[in-house]
DNA sequence: CTTTGTGTATTGATTCTATAATACACATAT
DNA sequence: ATATGTGTATTATAGAATCAATACACAAAG
């Protein structure tokens, strides 16, 4: 469910935590849904509890996961708005257009090379 | 010169060189021409010199600048491949792409909000 | 040679990240 | 009641990352 890798200068749990909300958003997961037990992450991962808690407690303080003593952690019914897909959506692409400036791209060039990426993709299905 | 943001969890070090990266590769920073003093950045920004001497250091090893001592830093007059911005823009959107799919999005529905997202740009000038 | 401009080696303090081992609080099913 | 399933608080440790302060080495201009 998740992709971790370790070896990224991203910490681990900021990881879980940006894919939490992206699965969350993107509607992955659906509110009231369960997420996967630490301790099953943890072994698939081969990664600490603690580290797989220690996300879910982030996004339960800002509001994305609900928790339930003894029971899975649960998202949460009502979501602040602030994670919703074009939120999330008009961050990443805000980066991804300053990053593209600096590159010395135009509107045009930076379209053309999404498309051609998106294609390549397509190529290895 | 460059856009830093201490609040963010990214170093700050890793911050400016991502941006030289881009920057010699947008050519923004052409061979040979030098980067701003550590001390002038450091003033500017309200940082410490040596974060900024770090982020040089590591981009002197990484190949992009050069350094002689007593003088100002140099962007590298060969610029190893791995930084040519086609290079950089395919990581950034390849990073982008994934996303936007975890949020669930179609390639017409990405494509359709970098769009909106360079209009709404344009409106600001 | 002195002044002023480079970058930086060294050291230290602090914070962050991840791990580990327990022990606990609660829910659910048997 | 018991067994098994949740998540979590606690304490401790280790290592890495980050930033800061000082002192130094070199270059160029006066």
């Amino acid at each position: 469910m998740f992709i971790l890798n370790p070896a990224l200068p991203t910490p681990i749990y900021r990881q879980i935590q940006d894919q939490v909300r992206r699965l969350i958003a993107g509607g992955q997961l659906l509110p009231g849904g369960a997420l996967p037990s630490v301790r099953e992450l943890a072994e698939i991962h081969a990664i600490n509890p603690m580290t797989i808690s220690k996300a879910y407690s982030l996004l339960e303080a800002e509001g994305l996961l609900a928790r339930q003593r003894g029971k899975p952690m649960t998202v949460a019914e009502h979501p602040p708005p602030h994670i919703l897909a074009s939120h999330q959506l008009q961050t990443i692409l805000r980066d991804t257009i300053a990053a593209a400036r600096q590159l010395g791209l135009s509107d045009a060039e930076l379209i053309a090379a999404l498309h051609a990426e998106l294609n390549q993709d397509k190529d290895h299905e």
